[in-house]
DNA sequence: AAAAACGGCTTAATCGTTTAAACAAAAAAT
DNA sequence: ATTTTTTGTTTAAACGATTAAGCCGTTTTT
């Protein structure tokens, strides 16, 4: 039972090919296919259910309707969730999305960008990872139409989507100061990508515009994937500082998850023992038994909007270079509330 | 700058077409091309930095290399992570995965279904929703391969990969009970999906065998769409009951997640108010005060598996079904431990 | 010496579409 | 009555690969 073609149906409508093809494409107005058999024409294909073959179509045509997502880590609900954004957008435009995850390695990143290519991807939605450059060096060399999602270089000119990094971070150090912290660290990931250099970036200055001295001991990087071993020693020592904090920021999601359980394990109270806001935003905050703080990015408008740039850029590919930053949303909750001395003070 | 193709290769080498498709597909040998120019072709195509067209490829091959993963729900962190698995195994077999969320609604999986069809996917792995019956029916008719994944239909001959539903939750209800508890409650999805009602059914047998009474207040059933607010009165609800529960099983991660929340709201203590046993693993269950005791389905066994039954399909078609059923571990944690009379009685 | 085999290459059909160009017949304009 | 225009249709090239079949010298076999 092979699938029916063009063919087929020209044959039982005792036509040429070219006939059907304008029919079912809906041009008969301007090719004057004649009323009758048009008509005919489309009974044939609803009854032989005729689908129409999209690689055939792709290589005719050299569009795909395909968009590539690469994403640096799909694990991250943030990240998983955004792709479910960009999925739904795109297919309510024609497109369908091929979703590669390149768990934060250039490399992976590379061979994914490769397959996708083959595979005649229309354009790319990239959430890069650190060391990437060169792949978007390449993108723009070979003129392949993309656009980065969240994290982004600024000294490479690109389209881009993402959010203002310094200031979700710098509105997270500003909330904890109000609320009576004035000790306050952050864990972050070691690495020169921009966004997070930017959340570094934010905290720093939000304890300066407060006369907080910032303490190089305050500061924690961890690396990703050794990030289970590297959390604790990190918690062991921000907490050993002579200036002990009370208050720490988590950078991400990821972080903060394995921050949280050890930091029960050493049966502190978040947020007496330790305040604490996080990056990310996710189920799980509600659930702890002190529903965390966190910054809410705007995940629906970062997906939606990679999604539109990319499919204007692919429409018209002169028009200039589209970028945005979009302001996240801090979500009080208990684990940063209001520290009793401070009420008093 | 165009891609280079075939035709751009065989130009610079003075050859024809055919001569490039033998070497690059390393057919050399059996086709009998000269040494000379074989290597001469090599160069070139590195040079140009020749990149097959996937497109054409499958257009004569008839294969594309690429698996339809459909999935319920792809929200589910479960699902998510199964994904993943899905992805990269094939990825090691050189096949790229479409994945799509259904959202557990029937028709979008119909819509996702015929959108892979057209993009000539070489076979499909399915988390099936309620109702899509119709379309695994369709997909034995077409002789389009597939393996069912997670969930299957008992009544229709298929191959497919899934976990032993019907152990897991006797496991579930036993272990309660051996930890002391005797009202046992069970919350479910409202579904006659076969996975659901095997979870349902072990439970209820691992009560018989330990001669406790079913009490049908003690099994809640709620719809998928309207979960946020069912969940809550089913809980009031199955708290009310003159046999108040003192332990519970959530069928699924998705109404752990809300039914803890509303728990949480009510200032239950877990375990010693309500004991809780969960489907579905995740960090979540780590972070929450007191450790969730859940069921881990073999999920890179599950991905890893359908990858593989499917990719067979794909070489021997006329192969039986395959078929099997995993066995889940349950993972004791603190939201179930022995309850403190029990040690003694 | 003729026939067969081999080595090295090209030709051309094919996959399923799209679409510019050509064509023929009918209708309209001169 | 001829030319032009319009209408309805077919032809065939193209997208980029694969591959069976064909071709033509050279070498081997008989």
């Amino acid at each position: 039972m092979k699938k029916t073609s063009l063919k087929d149906i020209a044959q039982q409508a005792g036509v040429s090919t070219a006939l059907v093809s304008y029919v079912l494409n809906g041009k008969e107005k301007e090719t004057r296919v004649g009323e009758a058999i048009a008509h005919k024409i489309r009974e044939i294909a609803k009854e032989l259910n005729y689908q129409p073959n999209h690689l055939a179509k792709s290589l005719r045509s050299g569009k795909t309707y395909t968009i590539g997502l690469i994403i640096a880590d799909i694990s991250n609900p943030f990240f998983a969730n955004i792709a479910r954004v960009v999925e739904d957008e795109a297919k309510k435009n024609g497109y369908t999305v091929i979703i590669g995850s390149c768990d934060e390695h250039a490399e992976k990143s590379w061979d994914l960008l490769n397959v996708l290519i083959n595979r005649q991807v229309d354009g790319f939605i990239i959430v890069s990872c650190e060391g990437s450059e060169s792949q978007v060096h390449y993108l723009k060399e070979r003129n392949i139409p993309f656009v980065l999602l969240d994290r982004h270089f600024p000294e490479i000119q690109t389209d881009f989507v993402a959010t203002n990094n310094y200031k979700a971070s710098y509105d997270a150090g500003i909330h904890l100061i109000q609320s009576g912290y004035s000790r306050i660290g952050i864990m972050a990931y070691k690495s020169n990508m921009y966004h997070m250099e930017e959340r570094v970036r934010g905290y720093k200055h939000a304890l300066r515009d407060n006369h907080i001295e910032f303490r190089d001991s305050w500061l924690k990087e961890v690396h990703f994937e050794s990030m289970d071993s590297e959390v604790k020693t990190a918690i062991d020592e921000i907490l050993a500082s002579e200036q002990r904090v009370d208050a720490m920021i988590f950078a991400t999601y990821g972080l903060a998850i394995n921050a949280l359980k050890y930091i029960n394990e050493l049966r502190l109270k978040v947020p007496s023992d330790l305040a604490i806001v996080s990056f990310g935003q996710a189920e799980v905050f509600d659930l702890y038994y002190c529903p965390i703080t966190y910054v809410r990015q705007p995940l629906e408008m970062l997906g939606k909007t990679s999604v539109e740039f990319l499919l204007e850029k692919l429409k018209t590919p002169d028009e200039g270079m589209k970028q945005i930053l979009m302001e996240a949303k801090l979500i009080a909750r208990e684990s940063s509330k209001p520290k009793p001395a401070a009420l008093s003070g």
